[in-house]
DNA sequence: CGCACCTGCTAGCTTTTGTTTGCACGTGCT
DNA sequence: AGCACGTGCAAACAAAAGCTAGCAGGTGCG
């Protein structure tokens, strides 16, 4: 997943995503080791609705991918893992991204 | 700028500000030319006011910067330009960032 | 002086986002 | 059955962000 790859939407998304503290720690913690629900609710000290709130956003964003198992014993659990992504923001990236984005009068020759 | 340089909690700020299409638009019209208020407004097609809440939080996250100079009429205009800036965004960055942001409860060992 | 530019600020409103609370359903074990 | 664990969703409230409108200041020129 490269920047160019990404609409400005696409973008937007991402970077509104990855905008958040609890968010930034899930992909961290993710990072390390994939991990359910629940689980990483309790490592990350949050409630469990919070943390689907916010990983529905993650998967949303496709930063992260979500896979149902069964364990063992029989309890379905579903498993998050980050999603390999490599953004290089850079002024001329995000110059790029931005014509995708919407038009912003496009005066730029007329503007005087 | 090397996304190594932030702190969780600057890496935060960073892309709290990018996740704006008006900041983006702004990032994007900066890369081209340095340009002061009054004109951007235009050439972006918003207010005034409003361009300058945005570029106020451009700047405070190092984004952007202003030098205020005086035009032959004797005008003073405040140009803005872009910071040379490169992030680049992986999991294991965020990871390491994150680990600059506040704990995420931190007993990973223990829990089962 | 009046008009056309340039700059700056902020109170107050609207919209979006974040968070809690409470409920639902499922399995396995005692 | 009761409890501990897993899942899911959504209404309702709280907090943050975005935007507008209106005011202030300055210069130069006809």
């Amino acid at each position: 997943m490269d920047v160019g790859d990404l609409t400005g939407q696409g973008l937007l998304q991402v970077l509104a995503t990855l905008a958040n503290p609890h968010r930034l720690r899930v992909v961290a913690a993710l990072a390390g080791e994939r991990n359910y629900v629940s689980r990483l609710a309790r490592s990350l000290g949050i409630s469990r609705a919070l943390l689907q709130v916010h990983l529905r956003k993650l998967e949303a964003a496709g930063l992260v991918s979500a896979t149902i198992e069964v364990s063992e014993d029989g309890k379905a659990m579903k498993f998050y893992e980050v999603t390999p992504f490599a953004l290089h923001l850079t002024p001329e990236a995000i110059a790029t991204a931005a014509r995708t984005l919407g038009p912003d009068s496009e005066l730029e020759a007329g503007a005087r």
